[in-house]
DNA sequence: GAAAGAACTAACCATTTGGTTAAAACAAAT
DNA sequence: ATTTGTTTTAACCAAATGGTTAGTTCTTTC
């Protein structure tokens, strides 16, 4: 055994390969593009995780756990939907501002190859039937409006991660390119998505 | 020249092309794959398109033609926001269901690509403002919350584009994989994600 | 410090891939 | 029928790419 290079090396060229799998995907990808980004030779790729493929779903896997919302986290806090789903619509807009190539990333792999979704569930351990079961409840007690579960977590995910997915275009149509401003934006979402979501779904009281 | 041979060919290459690329990317489609769809020989594809990127293009603008709203169609028949809001996402949501892999296709490219984009404004010659001012003008009438116009506009193509994009993820998870309810559900959507967004802005004056 | 094993490299290999070419098949014009 | 131009094909090519190998260097252990 040596002292820790191992583990250097190893993370060297998982950091080069997040980088360059999530910004070009498994197709695009070049195992020389990963190893001249880790400063070492291309056999060290297959001497460390033995093919591209093997390599390439060690990334994903790690990525994949950040994509799903874990509300398991915010449950020990509180079981107030207003309260989790500004903690979900949050968290998630702050884990994508550093890592803007995860949600595209994830779902154009995803669709070249849902086969892998199978696997991943299990090892992964997603699971939406805890926040699907808070929604029904709040629904029960009168609280929002009618409808189905899923569709509303669905709105969440969708108004939390479309606007990364479609940063290029929109950045560019609606912000003139200014990536500053364009943050700015994703940041305020925190609260606007938070409070446009309310609107739409809570039976408001103040009538 | 000969009897409608050339236009048969071209066009069973052009479609072949967008099977092939929207599925894959352009990284990882392969003109092979393209010809024995298409039913010729490889060398027709340079002949006709001269290289991959070329007919890459070509399959690419006329997706992204289909991509955003084209607001002018409907001007004509009104400019009440909430048929116009109706009409837009019925007609995505229509669009989509026939073209399952244009979202993650258009995303993905021009995420790896988007130098593109700017040639592609003039020549699809998309132009949001329309539609921003319209907004603004409810807005300034005082039937619509305040809010960045553009937040709004983001709003309805997250809710309407996103459930496409992340469908291989959603449908397994939420729907069991099962196609058919999936469908269904984005159907519903013509309707449930109009009404989201009318109690998400719109000023209730029901009270 | 010698032996043993792990980490690392340069050179190499087989296959795939986008693209070309030279010639054949076909159609139209004279 | 011959010429002329267009469409199509089979065979080929050079570059790129994932992967391997044989050997070197570094660490650890005794």
């Amino acid at each position: 055994m040596n002292s820790g290079t191992e583990r250097n090396t190893e993370e060297k060229i998982l950091k080069a390969a997040r980088q360059v799998f999530t910004e070009k995907g498994m197709a695009g990808a070049r195992m020389q593009e990963i190893a001249d980004k880790a400063g070492i030779n291309k056999a060290m790729l297959h001497y460390y995780f033995r093919s591209k493929e093997k390599l390439f779903d060690r990334v994903f896997k790690e990525a994949f756990g950040l994509f799903w919302p874990r509300v398991d986290q915010y449950l020990q806090t509180t079981t107030d939907l207003k309260t989790l789903l500004k903690a979900i619509v949050t968290s998630y807009i702050d884990v994508l501002i550093d890592q803007p190539f995860l949600p595209i990333f994830i779902l154009n792999e995803l669709h070249r190859n849902p086969d892998h979704l199978k696997r991943l569930f299990f090892e992964t351990g997603v699971d939406p039937t805890q926040l699907l079961e808070i929604i029904k409840g709040e629904m029960a007690a009168g609280n929002i409006v009618e409808m189905d579960p899923r569709e509303l977590l669905v709105n969440i995910l969708s108004l939390s991660l479309f606007p990364f997915a479609a940063r290029p275009l929109v950045s560019r149509i609606l912000w003139d390119n200014d990536q500053e401003s364009y943050v700015a934006f994703l940041k305020e979402r925190k609260n606007t998505v938070y409070e446009f979501i309310v609107r739409a779904v809570f039976v408001s009281s103040a009538c």
